[in-house]
RNA sequence: GCGAGGGUAGCGAAGUGGUCAAACGCGCGGGACUCAAGAUCCCGUCCCUUAGUGGGUUCCUAGGUUCGAAUCCUAGCCCUCGCACCA
């Protein structure tokens, strides 16, 4: 009946286009007016959370990568809400950063218009891709009504010791004229311009203590059960935790003074092997261990450093000077020799290293170069060819000798420990957080500086500390010219105070703000604990694998802090992490407007519609793996919307076979599990895979509706157009997934087995006419269990072949004595005349 | 160097012990429709052979385990990403 109806349209020939524009508008504006994605803490029913990285909006507005990146979450969201789930959903910005002060500043502009003008044209863009979000719940981090608990929580911090000042080396970019974190400078160079060496200054920073979290950081890391294998490793390795030994050794500098330095090592067991040390070239203190004779050579070595590019800094040569002074070996009072080296990290350990070239390549190499003795203390190594890292077993250490490596790293900790002369401890790569910033476009740090009393917090109910609006850009730190601004009372004395003119890394802002999402309006505390409990954890995190060591780990941290302070409860901020997969341009090369290869949404929406779009964008490949854009690929998709589409214009309602029916459920069953899994490609093919199949059967009206509601987190503008046109009110966003049912799975084999003597049948009439004959038609030679599963069957070959069908016992082949048909189950004899 | 992931038909991409010559999409070829083109629909798409069959060679390379491997193990090659002298 369906058949003939379509049959009849095409001779009609005229296709109906489809009016994506006004049907995506339509049901943007019902959704928006009827505010069905706007959630509450409703207690009675199960919460999920979904929730993606926030953008940092730039002016130059949304490209197809991003639209990919929203989708993945947003067919989530869907998917979890029809699925019955209390979802929240939200979207904000993090609006505050150097790429919009550095845009605003060019444009002769303050960076708030110019933000809130790129923030305007996101909302507008994502709102035209069809995103569920709740919009209700914007948050903007660059308005003070959010960043002033950024400073609330720092405060928070400064008061349990978490926040500190000091002078320290740090990183700074000349371009951006600013103070880097360590995770921001990738091979020395600015994370913003790769070709800008980092120099290295020393300035009085604010720092966050993670370290104090190190370990609770490492440790947490087994127990996220739903994060990729792969984030986790970087982050384990990004905190780098290693044991080892602490170590005193007596150092005497050039006067004569004797001072301690602890000096760590994995190592303990190759002490008797020390013939020199080395100190960082960078280390802050080391002009204190040079002697007179050597430091013309000390400073011309680190002038030589510091002249070297980064291109050569990768293989670099181990480097060093001796600096004059001596350190005593605690274990055998030996009298080693100071130097100063280009290999050894300022800010680990100490900074300074015992070096035990026998059983050390980077100390091996350094003691070659430069004739310094090896002294063999493992055995099972030549030393003399290349150092020996092994495990092995102890000579020339005294008391230790005979003894093998691993133990012997036990027993001469302990033997140190005994003595007051060391102890076992735990280093982490992990350093402190460094928060300064020297921009404008920032979070204030809410601290000033009295002339009399020093460093003193803003007081709580002065928050927040507003940026000014008039300042000057150029050199420097804009905040300084703001002098009205800059010049306080002490809240203490009342005396001049100048406040803190460095911002804070906009790292902070994206530390906390999903806990914001819960309750983003509130103006009386960060939020409401009750509400945040309801909502957090955030059950699905998604984003880019980029984030991996800076967002993650700082999130994590503001989490156990804001734990330890009573807000919230539990110990990781995201449950399942999910890495989105990289969009492609057309060349192959990830999608941004730099590379100059991005496409806009608004034109594929022009040409395509943005359902096709979407639809296009999860079906190349898992959401996981990078995929390019393709204009052929698209086209395919948009020719399956539109059979759909025209499916439904066409629509007779019929009574769904139990075949149909079987199908349909497993479709369900199988579309249910992909899309829980992120595996939409895969949900994609088997929603293809069953409408392909309908055209050639009824459907029912309530069935084909089961499919459209199977349909719509991928293509929700369509869904909800179809759904309508099938006479349903109500929103098919808002309608509950469909349970899957009865599966006769005897049905569906059946099926194949007819399909497969179709193609039989086909390959013979194929050979047939390759010789010239042909047939009108075909008999079908049975074993008598199957005669009735072909007989049923009939009118389908009948269809699919062309011919006319009769179906008889193998039995009475004999009759027709051809050779050719022969019968086993399943394969039936075949005889075409 | 270390760590992780990966190499599947012309391309993209599923598949991770038998049901695999291997889903699906794109591309390509043929057919229907059309005056024609496009769109649409149907069929095909590793090679040879053939009345639906049978055979051969495949899932980076070379070995191995197994009754049986794209799937497991070993070695090697190549690609991508992360860390990069952390003592």
């Amino acid at each position: 009946m369906i058949r003939k109806e379509r049959r009849k349209r095409k001779e009609g020939g005229v296709e109906e286009e489809i009016d994506f524009k006004s049907i995506e508008k339509k049901w943007q504006e019902e959704w928006e007016k009827n505010k069905i994605f706007e959630v509450k803490g409703a207690r009675e029913k199960k919460k999920y959370y979904v929730l993606e990285m926030f953008p940092y909006p730039s002016a130059s507005g949304l490209h197809m990568g991003h639209a990919l990146n929203y989708t993945i979450g947003d067919i989530y969201s869907r998917f979890m809400r029809m699925q019955g789930f209390n979802v929240l959903y939200p979207m904000g910005f993090d609006s505050l950063g150097l790429p919009a002060e550095n845009a605003a500043i060019k444009a002769g502009k303050n960076p708030r218009g110019y933000t809130e003008k790129a923030i305007k044209n996101f909302i507008k863009q994502m709102k035209e891709l069809g995103l569920s979000y709740d919009w209700s719940r914007v948050i903007e981090t660059h308005k003070p009504e959010y960043y002033k608990w950024d400073q609330w929580i720092f405060l928070k911090m400064y008061e349990k010791g978490l926040a500190y000042r000091k002078k320290a080396p740090v990183n700074y970019c000349p371009k951006c004229k600013t103070v880097l974190a360590n995770e921001q400078v990738h091979n020395g160079k600015c994370w913003r311009h790769k070709d800008t060496d980092v120099e290295i200054r020393q300035l009085e920073q604010w720092f966050l203590k993670i370290t104090e979290y190190a370990d609770e950081l490492y440790k947490g890391i087994d127990k996220l059960k739903g994060w990729p294998e792969i984030i986790k490793k970087l982050q384990k390795n990004w905190i780098g935790k290693s044991h080892g030994t602490e170590i005193l050794f007596e150092v005497i500098k050039p006067e004569g003074k004797k001072e301690s330095w602890k000096i760590f090592t994995t190592r303990p067991d190759t002490i008797f092997g020390v013939t020199f040390m080395v100190i960082s070239a960078q280390h802050p203190k080391l002009m204190e261990l040079v002697t007179k004779e050597q430091e013309e050579k000390v400073k011309k070595f680190l002038k030589k450093i510091k002249s070297v590019s980064e291109k050569e800094m990768e293989e670099l040569e181990k480097e060093g000077v001796f600096t004059g002074s001596y350190a005593i070996n605690p274990v055998n009072k030996e009298k080693i020799p100071i130097y100063a080296g280009n290999f050894v990290v300022a800010d680990y350990g100490s900074g300074m290293v015992m070096a035990v070239p026998a059983h050390d390549s980077r100390d091996w190499e350094f003691a070659k170069k430069y004739n310094l003795k090896i002294k063999e203390v493992i055995s099972g190594g030549n030393v003399k060819e290349r150092a020996f890292i092994g495990e092995g077993v102890l000579i020339n250490s005294g008391q230790f000798s005979g003894m093998k490596s691993e133990r012997a790293r036990i027993e001469i900790s302990k033997f140190l420990e005994k003595k007051k002369l060391g102890k076992r401890t735990t280093e982490f790569r992990l350093k402190d957080w460094l928060i300064s910033r020297q921009r404008y476009w920032g979070t204030p740090i809410p601290v000033v500086y009295c002339e009399k009393c020093g460093v003193v917090p803003v007081n709580e109910k002065d928050l927040p500390v507003e940026l000014p609006e008039k300042v000057k850009f150029g050199e420097g730190n804009p905040l300084e010219t703001a002098k009205n601004w800059v010049w306080v009372k002490c809240s203490k004395c009342g005396w001049k105070a100048r406040r803190e003119t460095d911002t804070m890394d906009t790292f902070v802002n994206s530390s906390w703000y999903y806990l914001r999402y819960t309750d983003p309006k509130n103006n009386k505390e960060i939020f409401d604990k009750k509400k945040s409990e309801y909502w957090m954890p955030v059950d699905q995190y998604i984003g880019g694998a980029e984030h991996a060591c800076m967002h993650l780990i700082y999130s994590r941290f503001y989490y156990k802090f804001l734990r330890d302070l009573g807000m919230v409860k539990g110990d990781e901020p995201f449950v399942n992490l999910f890495n989105q997969g990289l969009l492609h341009g057309e060349d192959g090369v990830v999608m941004s407007k730099s590379r100059g290869n991005v496409v806009l949404p608004e034109e594929v929406s022009e040409k395509y519609g943005i359902d096709t779009a979407r639809l296009f964008l999860v079906s190349q490949a898992s959401p996981d793996k990078d995929i390019s854009w393709d204009e052929n690929g698209i086209e395919g998709s948009l020719r399956f919307i539109k059979r759909v589409f025209d499916f439904v214009v066409n629509f007779e309602s019929g009574k769904t076979s139990e075949l149909v029916e079987s199908k349909l459920n497993k479709a369900i069953k199988e579309i249910t599990e992909d899309i829980k899994n992120f595996r939409y490609n895969l949900a994609v093919i088997k929603l293809r895979e069953f409408f392909d199949n309908i055209p050639e059967e009824e459907i029912s009206k309530k069935d084909f509706g089961t499919f459209l509601k199977l349909l719509s987190p991928f293509c929700p503008h369509i869904a909800e157009e179809l759904w309508h046109k099938l006479g349903n009110k109500t929103f098919i966003s808002l309608e509950s997934w469909p349970k899957d049912g009865k599966i006769n799975e005897k049905l569906l084999k059946e099926e194949k087995q007819i399909e497969r003597i179709v193609v039989d049948i086909r390959n013979i009439l194929k050979i047939l006419e390759g010789r010239g004959e042909g047939g009108r038609v075909v008999k079908i030679f049975a074993i008598p269990s199957e005669i009735s599963l072909y007989e049923k069957g009939k009118e389908k070959i009948e269809k699919k072949t062309g011919l006319e069908v009769k179906v008889l016992s193998i039995k009475d082949a004999k009759k027709f004595g051809e050779k050719v048909v022969k019968a086993k189950p399943g394969k039936p004899g075949i005889l075409i005349g």
